[in-house]
DNA sequence: CCGCATCCGTTCGGATACTG
DNA sequence: CAGTATCCGAACGGATGCGG
């Protein structure tokens, strides 16, 4: 395998670059709320208030795919953001809550998105106005 | 053509889900926000305090290719959270600045990236439990 | 009921080369 | 200097089928 071309390079520049990603700490939680159902999902345990059934939080968000849906719920189980708890029922039940720490954040999203509605007309007519213009 | 296996579904489904997200006016802001190089350069710009080079922000930011930041601060263009500034010189001169509303923009993000600066200790304590136990 | 594994189309994003 | 255009590998994300 003398052929070492893009895999290799990008290697080198993503340690490179990894470095300077990691001065910086909060890319981190950047990056999972980057995540496109991560805010879905935070919200829906939200505003339900008390601990969701799986199926509930799927019914919910309304487009998620199960693998999506279980791949976000864990992200945020890790990150200490949802808590899992399994009960041990014949069909088993599995609930998801919010842990104090996910309260914490989702008080901040939802700044973010009270900003959001109250300055997406201007992002829009911004947008608009930039097409116009072609 | 008989077979509209994928696409079709696909599209019916679409309309369904992007009707529901329609409804959450934030989610176009939130899903802004959500590209990896948005808070960068908007950090990038709010920083400096002044306008700025695109060569200036592309050595700003350290790990974007010419590609993602052209379409980053087009897109930030568009959405009038940055302005661009093309001044005739022979080298011609591009300046990207925020906007007011940008600015405002970046008020939010960094309330955000002050809650990730305090909490992303817990996060990552939680990620190592978590891994941990398998 | 909850979730994992596989397959596969779509999209993202970097490298490179070229223009005004 | 500040882009634009093209190519291509990598990652995302949905559909489906199976397992505990």
């Amino acid at each position: 395998m003398g052929t070492m071309t893009a895999a290799e390079r990008r290697a080198h520049a993503k340690v490179e670059f990894d470095s300077y990603l990691a001065s910086c700490a909060s890319r981190h939680v950047l990056d999972r709320l980057a995540d496109k159902w991560v805010t879905l999902v935070l919200c829906a345990l939200g505003d339900h208030g008390s601990a969701m059934r799986y199926s509930e939080v799927a019914r919910q968000v309304a487009g998620v795919s199960q693998k999506m849906l279980t791949q976000t719920l864990r992200a945020l189980e890790r990150d200490g953001l949802v808590s899992r708890t399994v009960t041990p029922t014949v069909p088993v039940t599995v609930d998801y809550a919010l842990t104090p720490l996910g309260e914490s954040l989702l008080e901040v999203v939802r700044r973010l998105k009270r900003w959001a509605d109250g300055h997406v007309h201007q992002i829009l007519a911004a947008r608009d106005e930039f097409d116009a213009r072609g």
